[in-house]
DNA sequence: TTTGTTGCCGAAACCGGTTTCGTAAATCAG
DNA sequence: CTGATTTACGAAACCGGTTTCGGCAACAAA
């Protein structure tokens, strides 16, 4: 009895303020058919673009529905089609290291790239690997997303396998030792850390210290792999004891910067994997007496502002985060609808900012040592 | 013909690998059902602890359900409870300024709160107020979340208008002039700022300036009224001519900061409304041969790692973005579930980190203005 | 024994879409 | 002009859940 008084009530109310017969302010397919006095399957095949529904009538329905402000749920769609249109970013955020400086950036771009299909971005964090495969695993068994965005690729990536045996679609953010079938996306750090070496050797550097990352990280592998190769282009004999790494923060890197200088015969160079590293080598620089860009050249690797506002501002390879998360939400997309992804990979460039951390070298290694042997004794005394 | 072939192999498969019957290597509640030998409108109320079904079923169900793995699709979920458990975020890009060294930790106690209660995040990003509006209607027309998280407030803002128009659940992170019934987290920066100028009157400090951020932002017009409590509170009087604005980023703080030092009577103390804007305080001390912490004091808001690294490290009032995240999500959950938003109101109070950059002033006003003089004639000649 | 209750579950409607299938009308070929 | 195709749409099934409703059985009260 009292339902149908709210019946009632509700249909004059909706015929008063053209709303939808169902009280709830929202436009269902079922309001456009009725008002269009066509069946809701011709309308939904209509908005879809089916081939079977007259260019006529598909404009009618098109016309009807922005009218009336009609948009489909995205997840009553998704019962049928079994696409959320979401993609999923599992964050580790365990460290305190490279990722946090861009992520700003790379958000936006994996945002727009997904908001140009109509497509929207999911975002879990974890603390740690186990947790991050739990979160994946959850997302993808209640379908949050209809797949996995995977930053930061180790060398051999347990998620890889997890989602394989899950049968989800993902993208590589970075590679990995063995890629199988994956689809990824990537910066050519190899190529940027070769090239650095090259711009020091013809600088006149002789000898060229190397500070990597984290060693599970597959783009460890790489950069190294691109200093050797760089070393041998230039006919240079790689020297193991100027290779360090592991150092993925501040401190971390001052640390290695310190070691490296300390060598009887130190680098008059030093080449970063990343560029928190290269300001934990300014500071050791500054410690021992050093000019950075005269008696020590650094090169590093990422872009961070920090290192533009440095002194002298760091030389460095940029990344453009925008530009990574824009190729991967479309390598993605495009994975999720069905092309191979052995077919959907890309790289790009870094590309070098040359700024004032590098150049010609003052002094070779053996006046560099006396003048670091000096400054450290002398700071002794001071701390005396 | 063919179709039917592929039923049969499906078929097959299924039985092998006991698999469900779809086909389909998805658990749905129509398998747990029939394994069951129950109707699955039982099950489903069984799941979701209808009171109506004893107990002893509710724990077949259950244990049948973590046998065969199965969990719901939220989103065939969503289609009849009207929920997709997701809280919505649009992270305005455009400014480079504060939200970015936060964002991390943001994210993650969101996230954390959110799946918690098995909820997800949903992520957009915008470069401008209308994209930001925009976003915010396609996401919750879509429905693709069932509230919003509105970081940034404004002194007026129109994401409150649009979300409350459309009838969608939203809570501020910060507060707005016209608070209306809206919900809310906030950190009260006006008692930050109020019990820095306290702190540095207690050092002897007689002209304090105060170096403010974005006007409009709400937060500025809270923390300009803390400085002005605090002066009142130590007698001191209102001198405009200390006052900056509109400063968010290490350059503009730079200018603002150079302009306090050249008055006639500059402050021997500044209080910069953001981190950033104190990186921008240092630059222009060493500009004007000052130390900072003796010659100038400075005192901060936002606790950005690059203050600790800054020497001498700045002092400052920290925000726990983590917490602040977590709090933010639970009070839109619970929004989202019917409570009344004008009893979900929380703030928290920012700590201080007292370190470098403040103390008992070296000098006066006077003085100050002497030794900037010198520095400042002898850099021209240095110029020349 | 009869008459309420209460506890517990099955059956079916329902949510808002998509997709399949069948068919009347229109068009085409012969 | 007839038979065979197309074209364009209606009707209904379907997706995987949730919720309503009705009724059987067991138990308590009369």
């Amino acid at each position: 009895m009292i339902r149908s008084i709210w019946e009632v009530e509700l249909r004059v109310q909706s015929s008063i303020a053209r709303l939808p017969r169902n009280g709830n302010s929202r436009v269902t397919i079922n309001d456009l058919a009725e008002a269009l006095g066509i069946a809701k399957g011709t309308v939904s095949r209509a908005l879809n673009g089916y081939s079977d529904i007259s260019d006529g009538t598909k404009l009618r329905v098109a016309k009807q529905a922005q009218m009336m402000g009609y948009r489909p749920l995205s997840h009553a769609q998704a019962i049928k089609t079994g696409r959320v249109k979401s993609l999923g970013l599992v964050l580790q955020v365990n460290e305190r290291d490279g990722q946090r400086p861009f992520l700003t950036d790379f958000l936006d771009g994996v945002s727009r790239q997904a908001s140009a299909e109509n497509w929207t971005l999911t975002v879990a964090t974890a603390t740690s690997d186990e947790e991050g495969l739990e979160s994946l695993q959850r997302l993808a068994e209640e379908r949050k997303a209809d797949g996995f965005i995977l930053p930061r690729t180790k060398i051999k990536d347990p998620r890889v396998a997890l989602l394989n045996q899950l049968a989800v679609p993902f993208v590589l953010y970075g590679r990995t030792q063995d890629l199988g079938n994956s689809a990824w996306f990537d910066f050519l750090g190899e190529d940027a850390i070769e090239e650095a070496v090259i711009r020091l050797a013809d600088f006149g550097h002789q000898r060229i210290g190397f500070i990597n990352g984290g060693k599970i990280f597959n783009y460890s592998l790489l950069r190294e792999k691109g200093y050797r190769t760089g070393l041998k282009r230039r006919g240079y004999k790689l020297d193991k004891s100027l290779i360090r790494k592991d150092a993925v923060t501040v401190d971390q890197g001052y640390r290695e910067a310190l070691s490296l200088l300390r060598l009887d015969l130190p680098p008059t160079a030093i080449i970063c994997a990343l560029d928190m590293a290269a300001l934990g080598v300014y500071q050791a620089a500054t410690e021992t007496g050093l000019d950075i860009g005269r008696d020590l050249s650094v090169i590093a690797y990422d872009g961070i502002p920090e290192g533009g506002y440095a002194s002298p501002p760091l030389t460095t390879f940029s990344v453009d985060s925008r530009i990574a998360g824009e190729r991967l939400a479309a390598l993605l997309i495009a994975c999720i609808r069905g092309t191979e992804p052995e077919t959907l990979r890309e790289s790009a460039y870094a590309t070098l900012m040359a700024r004032g951390s590098d150049g010609v070298p003052v002094c070779d290694s053996e006046d560099l040592a006396r003048k670091i042997r000096a400054a450290t004794k002398k700071r002794e005394s001071i701390t005396c």
